[in-house]
DNA sequence: TCCGCCATGACAGCTACTGTCATCACCTAG
DNA sequence: CTAGGTGATGACAGTAGCTGTCATGGCGGA
C-alpha cells in the first residue's frame, strides 16, 4: 500500500455528497468533509476551487461527451439537429443512474449559491456547443442561438423529468419540449 | 441635517461601483467601499446579502418593469410576442444609460463570481416571466418554454450589442435574433 | 543507491459574512 | 413639552471559506 489511501478526490467526493445529504450543504463545512475522507482541508482545496465545485465534478465529462456529439454528427444534419443529438446524449447519461442525479439534485435545489453554480456549468456547456457548432462551420449568430435554445429545452426538460415519478424518460420529455418550443415560436 | 447622511444604500451601490472599477472586483474589500461611503461594514451586509448584490441593485425593478409589460399586453397576443414585448420593455431601459450599463458589464465580465450573480439574475427574472405568462392562462410548459427561450434571445442579443459599436440599437438585435431563432427551430 | 518529484500535511493569515448588544436622532402619544 | 418607542447605524467578537508557504517522505527513474 502506498504512503496514502488511493483516490483522494473521489473519497472527498463522496463525503461531501454523503454529508450534503445527511446534513444539508450549509450545515456542512470543509473540515468535516475532510475528516469523513480522512484528510486535511488543504488538500479539499487542492482538488476542488471551492465547496460547491466538488458536486460538479462530473460536469466536464458531460461536455466533453456533448461536444462529441456535435462534432461526430453526419456533415448534412441541421444545427438543430446535431443539438438534439448532442441532448439525447446528455439525457443518456441522467438516465442510467437517475437515482444519484435525483438525490444530487435535491441537495441543489436546496440551495442557492449551488443552484448558481448550476447555472454556470449550464452556461459553460452552451459556450462548448456553440463553439463546437462553430467548428461545423455554423454562423455565430445560429450557433450561439441553437446552443441557448438548447439548454433551454434541457432544463426544462429535466426539470420536468426530476419532478415526475419514472413514467417518462428524460429522452421522451426532451422531444415534448422541442416540439412545443416549435409551436412557441412558429409563426402566425 | 439628520443623524447620518442620507441615501446610504446609493452611497455604498457608488462606492462600489467605482472601487470595482479602478480596481477590479477581487481587489475591493468589503471595508474599502465602507470607508468611501462613510460607513461600516456591518452595514453594508444590511444593505446587501454579499459583495456581489451590491452590483445588481436595479435587477429587481427590471423584473417588475417586465412582468409588468407581461401583464398588459393585449389578451389575444400570442406568448411569444408577449414575450416580445417584455424583451423590449427591458431593451429601451438598457439603451438608454448605455454608458453605465457598458461600464458595469466589463466589470462583471471581468469576474466570475460576478457572472454566476448574472446568471441568476436572469434565471429569477425568467421565472417571474414564466409566471407572469401562467397568470394569462399559458399552459405550464409553454409559458416556461417562451420565457427561457426570451432569455437565451435576451442573452445573444444583449452580448452582441454590448461588443459592437453604437451603430445598432439593442432593439434591432432583439429583432435579429428573434427571425434566427425561428430559422432555427423551423421544420425542415 | 541516490535524487528529485509530487501529493499531502501543518500552520499562519486574510476576508466575507453573522450574531448581538449599544447608541441616539426622530417620531408620536399623551 | 415630555416620555417612550422605533429604526438605522456602530462596535466587537466570532466562524468558516480560501490562500500562501514551507516541510515531509514514499515512489520512480537514472
Amino acid at each position: 500500500m502506498g504512503r496514502w489511501k488511493p483516490n483522494a478526490r473521489g473519497r472527498l467526493e463522496q463525503a461531501a455528497l454523503e454529508l450534503y445529504v445527511e446534513r444539508g450543504y450549509d450545515r456542512t463545512t470543509v473540515a468535516e468533509i475532510t475528516r469523513r475522507a480522512g484528510l486535511t482541508e488543504r488538500t479539499f482545496f487542492r482538488h476542488f476551487a471551492d465547496k460547491r465545485e466538488v458536486l460538479f465534478a462530473g460536469s466536464g465529462a458531460l461536455e466533453e461527451l456533448c461536444v462529441d456529439a456535435v462534432a461526430t454528427a453526419p456533415g448534412a444534419t441541421a444545427p438543430i439537429d446535431v443539438m438534439t443529438a448532442a441532448l439525447d446524449t446528455a439525457s443518456s447519461l441522467f438516465q442510467e443512474r437517475g437515482d444519484v442525479v435525483r438525490q444530487r439534485q435535491s441537495v441543489i435545489d436546496a440551495n442557492t449559491e449551488l443552484r448558481e453554480r448550476e447555472l454556470v456549468k449550464l452556461a459553460s456547456l452552451s459556450a462548448a456547443l456553440a463553439d463546437a457548432l462553430r467548428l461545423r462551420g455554423v454562423g455565430d449568430l445560429t450557433a450561439r442561438l441553437t446552443a441557448e435554445t438548447g439548454m433551454a429545452v434541457l432544463k426544462v426538460a429535466y426539470e420536468r423529468w426530476i419532478r415526475e415519478p419514472d413514467d417518462r424518460t428524460l429522452h421522451q420529455h426532451l422531444g415534448e419540449c422541442l416540439d412545443a418550443l416549435r409551436a412557441v415560436t412558429a409563426r402566425t
